[in-house]
DNA sequence: TTTAATTTAAAACAACCGTTCGAAATCCAG
DNA sequence: CTGGATTTCGAACGGTTGTTTTAAATTAAA
């Protein structure tokens, strides 16, 4: 299974052969079959048995105030990439899903990322004073959202260009600081677009 | 070219065969190799002939204000994801390259983004009044751009959280507008976190 | 019309793919 | 120790891959 995370993780499921995971493994080539039925099954073994890097964290909690659960948020959602490289190659491996679709991301994006979604609409919603989202809120909730998962998927690029921006967990500590206080600028600031609105 | 341009952007490079290129194409298997080399000569045609999504505008000129800069930023950035399915397919190719990479993404990188990255800079050191731009400029404008590449990449994954959010050209300019918004309100609580910090 | 160059076409190529098979090897209760 | 079940292993299978070969068709100039 480490086997299979670093190599799908490094070349994707296509360019992994079988032959090269059992190499990597030090097993015979026909102990996937055996053991998982066939490659794509192991995929999907490792993809699912990995663990999810959407955390299920409980940052909605009302008795939170805005800024701590946007805190919570960023803070929770960059945390694994602090950690080792295995967390980063599960990153690596679920966010390649989302441009390859293997059918295994439909899946996650059901049962993870939009409960996710609703729980950061519901802070939202309480925060602009809705009774329901709007438009309006769930544009700020796919770009609040956004930020964080852009350093994910990008954090390759990021480093390339500015190689200081997310080396070391300090680094990686700042910038979920930021975020948090970016997103709370974003939602002063359409607090204020909505008022004006109103008034106009 | 059209077909690659179709087939490469929906499947990837490695799952697209060259008999499925042929087939679309219309025309016999050795054709590519005959004019282009090879399959991987065909896709560098085809990933470098197709029109750079990364457009080279003048957001950055310093007559613009700061809230026209960014209107231009996003509005020029967002702009190809109204054209047809063409430039769509365009985008697909080129943020598959990000997280497959096969080579043709570090020129992309270096040729397009870093400019546009660097542009972006030079907007931001001005807004904030700085000599140099320091590492906070620096994750200001990674993210700032981040917003705009999100919306990209995640196309899909938006729409199906939420299918409004960005259907038709007029979504579009709404997304548009309210991410130049975000970032204006990013920008400003940049510059009162800063003065807070000179302050302390 | 002839002739040389270019383009197309089908077939074949070797290499690799995921998977299966049957025989060894190992394990583990009785 | 024995015997049945489980696991490992190398070899081989059929299929697909990208590419090449060779010959036919087409083009264009002389």
């Amino acid at each position: 299974m480490a086997a299979g995370l670093k190599l799908f993780s490094e070349h994707g499921f296509e360019k992994t052969s079988v032959r090269a995971l059992a190499q990597a493994a030090q097993v015979n080539v026909a102990a996937v079959s055996y053991y998982f039925g066939d490659k794509a099954g192991f995929y999907r073994a490792v993809f699912t048995d990995s663990v999810s890097p959407f955390r299920e964290t409980a940052f909605d909690d009302p008795a939170f105030g805005l800024d701590e659960a946007l805190d919570r948020f960023y803070g929770d959602f960059l945390e694994p990439l602090k950690a080792g490289d295995d967390i980063r190659m599960v990153m690596k491996l679920h966010f390649r899903e989302m441009v390859q679709p293997t059918g295994a991301w439909q899946a996650a994006l059901e049962s993870d990322v939009r409960p996710q979604h609703k729980a950061l609409l519901r802070v939202l919603t309480r925060a602009l004073g809705l009774r329901r989202p709007d438009l309006d809120a769930q544009r700020l909730a796919v770009t609040i959202a956004g930020m964080a998962v852009h350093v994910f998927v990008f954090q390759d690029d990021v480093e390339a260009l500015c190689p200081l921006l997310l080396s070391g967990p300090k680094s990686i500590d700042a910038m979920a600081d930021r975020l948090a206080g970016y997103a709370m600028s974003m939602i002063e600031g359409e607090q204020r677009r909505r008022a004006a609105e109103i008034a106009r």
